[in-house]
DNA sequence: TTACGGTATGTAAACGATAACATACTAGAT
DNA sequence: ATCTAGTATGTTATCGTTTACATACCGTAA
């Protein structure tokens, strides 16, 4: 069985072919009679556009690019479920792209991408290939920095307020008496990880601390990186007794290590970002920094749609608030 | 900036498109000399070919659907990642949808995919839509179905056993001594719930015990039903003392119902199906049936490529092996 | 010499829509 | 009667590729 084209249907209802694309587009004028004669055939014939010849006729793809680094990371998703929601709705498509942090598939994914000919293309990035993004901007596709920024690139960006919330979970941790406060946090290529960790200098200085490189752990954000931090904590002489975590993954990470070195999960007084599933569950001392990715991907999805129908207002950056959620 | 088309780069190299044609591809005869020529050429515009004119051209649109129900499980998602690395690697791009686990939003993604002309078609359903599935198998484009599958379709599958991963599971409990054994299930619609529940009534049968109705839950997959589930049998005058839940996400639900209720979350013995991520981390009775969403997805994705590379094998229907992990 | 197969390149017709333009009819205004 | 604006429909170029076909050249075998 064979797709039917315009041309098919224009012959089956004995009118041109001009005709059914007003029909089905709604534009133009076509009486009455004719216009329910046509639905008639297409309906018979289950009759659906073909989306790619309309889109080169119209230079139009109708469909977005997302670069992810890591699918399966829920806070991720649900920054991309919302905006497909929104997508959808009005007739775009996403092109999706898991990168896992690496910045070459990043670059294969940025050219797939354009040749596919995404109008806009959604990034959070590894933090390298940023010329290529800059020349993509430049080429008219829209570009929107989602979670994590560029500095320097005039994009537009929805992210979080790193450097408030962790300057928070430091004074958090200071209430509550901690003086040696062990930090994981990702590479400094990406700007969250860079965010988080000058929030918590901040929060350390401005209580007459001085930030020391000892208690510094620069991991990747993934699982297998928070087990390294922990097992460098631990075998320093004088371990930290409490621990700032700069994702969910390298928490989670974190949790496994302390409980491969066998030293009890609640011994380490810890806040994490990123919402963890399951430490509404967890008696011990874990605090997170709730983020909203849904709020993230909505906001995203409305300055998408902006961008979509033309509106060319000036680059926004727009910044949400994360907020903490001490341990019960 | 505007892009470039071949006929730029042909006049540029003063050739004509067809050469273009014939080098981007590395089809048909071209002197050397002529193709460095152009590949200079191609390199200083940075030209790339429309994706979108090839696919018209070659009624190929060199895109794969995958319909899910929940985009932020990461069963899923770990699934679609396997098919997505391969689909990339071959010049496929996946169209993403969402249902969550809504019919009538899966039949609109499935009209909106048609219409976008993918050539093939990955499906974890919601278990309706029957007709409109075999209609798309029909109409040539090939259709997978993951993890879910339909009786009395004649497609492809992927999928796990469930029966025997539920019959085990049912056995392991009985060993621990239990007899009260309360089954929180999916909807009746989905595959896996039906065959999850059928698996458990031969566990208990065969140990000779009646499945009684009143120990059957049936939910929706969701966290909130898993707190509907324990929430019904903790009312019970005769309370079962281990459950038996069919997903991840109820089980994660059916723990935050115990909090809730104020039960400690180690009195009741649970087996599960789904990899609980914080599952390593809990002290608590909570078995786990471990699925190998990966291979699931590395299997659909080596299936899908032989259908698109037009493989006509008769229909293939997989099943992969999950299996228990005690708790500790 | 002629014929032929391999190599190299160009010409032009598709693919399936949209939309600019042309054409024709109708009714009301002048 | 003529003009005009509105309505209704058809014709055809076009979007950017690929590819079937045409053409031409070269060297070698008959």
């Amino acid at each position: 069985m064979v797709k039917m084209t315009i041309k098919d249907i224009a012959k089956e209802a004995g009118v041109s072919t001009a005709t059914i694309s007003r029909v089905m587009n709604n534009s133009g004028y076509v009486s009455e009679e004719i216009k329910q004669q046509v639905l008639e055939v297409i309906r018979k014939f289950n009759y659906q556009p073909n989306a790619i010849a309309r889109s080169l006729k119209q230079e139009k793809s109708r469909s977005v690019g997302i670069v992810l680094p890591d699918m399966t990371n829920p806070y991720f998703m649900k920054i991309a479920r919302s905006i497909q929601h929104r997508c959808f709705q009005q007739g775009y498509h996403l092109l999706f792209i898991d990168t896992e942090e690496n910045p070459e598939k990043e670059r294969e994914a940025l050219e797939f991408l354009t040749e596919k000919r995404v109008e806009a293309l959604i990034l959070a990035g590894t933090g390298e290939n940023k010329d290529q993004i800059q020349a993509i901007s430049d080429s008219g596709i829209h570009v929107i920095l989602a979670d994590r920024r560029f500095s320097n690139l005039k994009l537009d960006t929805v992210t979080e307020d790193n450097i408030y919330a962790s300057k928070s979970a430091i004074e958090y941790l200071l209430e509550k008496k901690h003086t040696r406060i062990g930090i994981i946090n990702g590479p400094k290529t990406i700007s969250t990880a860079r965010e988080r960790r000058q929030g918590a200098i901040i929060g350390l200085e401005e209580a007459g601390i001085t930030p020391s490189n000892e208690f510094m752990f620069e991991g990747d954000y993934t699982r297998e990186s928070g087990i390294e931090g922990i097992r460098y904590f631990s075998q320093l002489p004088d371990r930290p007794t409490a621990i700032f975590s700069a994702n969910n993954e390298m928490t989670f990470g974190l949790y496994l290590g302390l409980q491969e070195l066998r030293i009890p999960l609640d011994s380490i007084e810890v806040v994490s970002f990123g919402n963890l599933e399951f430490s509404s569950l967890f008696h011990h001392k874990l605090s997170v920094i709730m983020q909203n990715p849904q709020e993230l991907g909505e906001t995203i999805g409305d300055l998408l749609i902006k961008r979509l129908n033309g509106d060319a207002d000036s680059v926004q950056n727009i910044i949400l608030m994360p907020h903490l959620v001490p341990s019960k």
